[in-house]
DNA sequence: TAATTTGTCTATCTATTGATAGGTATGTTT
DNA sequence: AAACATACCTATCAATAGATAGACAAATTA
């Protein structure tokens, strides 16, 4: 059944966005879906080979999300209100972005995967940039759109990572209410 | 010798910065000042303990920046570019900041420790906020100086992390560039 | 001088980790 | 029917982790 190497994925995402991937254990992986530790071995040989396929459902999940958004009829304020309320529903479940996470872990990801990593923001910023380039001059900042995209992002993301710590949803609000201000 | 613990510190300090708390081994940082393991259990009875020294003297240090800062005769926004120069330095240094990474792992942290942690911020958030209220009309920006405060740190502390996987600075150019232009 | 504290050492324990070798049952293909 | 692939298993390895006990020398204090 290929159904058990989706609920791998599924319960290792979760754990890495709790804790990490250095947390992430095969054996407590393995546990949690009742299966043995090298099984888990047999459908991620290595544990770079199931962070790789973390990062690649977590984007495509991502994409998917993006392009339903695109699709609405909207204008670009209410299409990136929609944005962000991806990263509120992250919030809401006491996680952080699986890749933010991961940005924090960098030092230890291979090659491949510090790329994937940084393709996965690169694809974000491009759709905000290309979103908010619709109508620039109707951005209330002297930045470019590929900068204020950055801001954005980075934003977000450390904004997930302060909120946990404090407990609270504070920081990801500031962060609503300003990106909001700066489209008129 | 007073001096091995600083230095315990020191070399700590910059694992952590680098490759986060979990992927600090109490032998690999003794080895790299030249004693065993277990002295650095004398210093330092359980890694909580570390983690607790560090946190705060990471704080000490950025308190220090900040009231160098605030003794300075300069506006505004010249302080908040100088705050902002803390974090390019990090970055020079190919660091992320100390507790920035801690709010990673914040999952693992003692109970001490987040509060530490969450103390960290709240004194960083409350400096910047202090600072905008001085002439908060002059803020291009429909929110409290407080909110403004979080968007900037957690900001900030984003654009480290991004910028670190993409090997870049741009992230935190970005920050720097939207965070000053909306002061007057 | 005697007693104590400080800072290090050796040696070791237990737990956990990622990973591998090789076996087995089920199902699919030739 | 024979060969093979899939997906699990048992058993085990070597490495690494945090942590502790107890010995020792040097420095400090009584």
């Amino acid at each position: 059944m290929n159904d058990k190497r989706r609920r791998l994925e599924d319960v290792a995402q979760a754990s890495v966005q709790r804790a990490g991937l250095k947390s992430l254990s095969f054996r407590t992986l393995a546990d949690e879906i009742g299966i043995k530790s090298s099984s888990v071995h047999y459908h991620f040989p290595e544990k770079s080979d199931l962070a790789s396929a973390l990062i690649q459902r977590y984007q495509e999940d991502f994409r998917e999300q993006l392009d339903a958004i695109s699709a609405r009829r909207w204008n670009v304020k209410r299409k990136l209100a929609a944005f962000i309320a991806i990263f509120e529903q992250v919030a809401d479940g006491e996680r952080v972005c699986l890749c933010g996470m991961m940005a924090a872990e960098c030092e230890s990801l291979s090659p491949d995967n510090r790329r994937l990593l940084s393709g996965f923001f690169d694809d974000m910023e491009s759709w905000i940039a290309d979103l908010l380039c619709v109508n620039a001059d109707s951005i209330n900042a002297p930045v470019s759109t590929r900068q204020l995209a950055k801001v954005i992002v980075s934003g977000l993301e450390g904004a997930l990572l302060l909120d946990r710590v404090a407990g609270s949803k504070a920081n990801l609000k500031a962060q609503k209410d300003l990106i909001l201000s700066l489209l008129k």
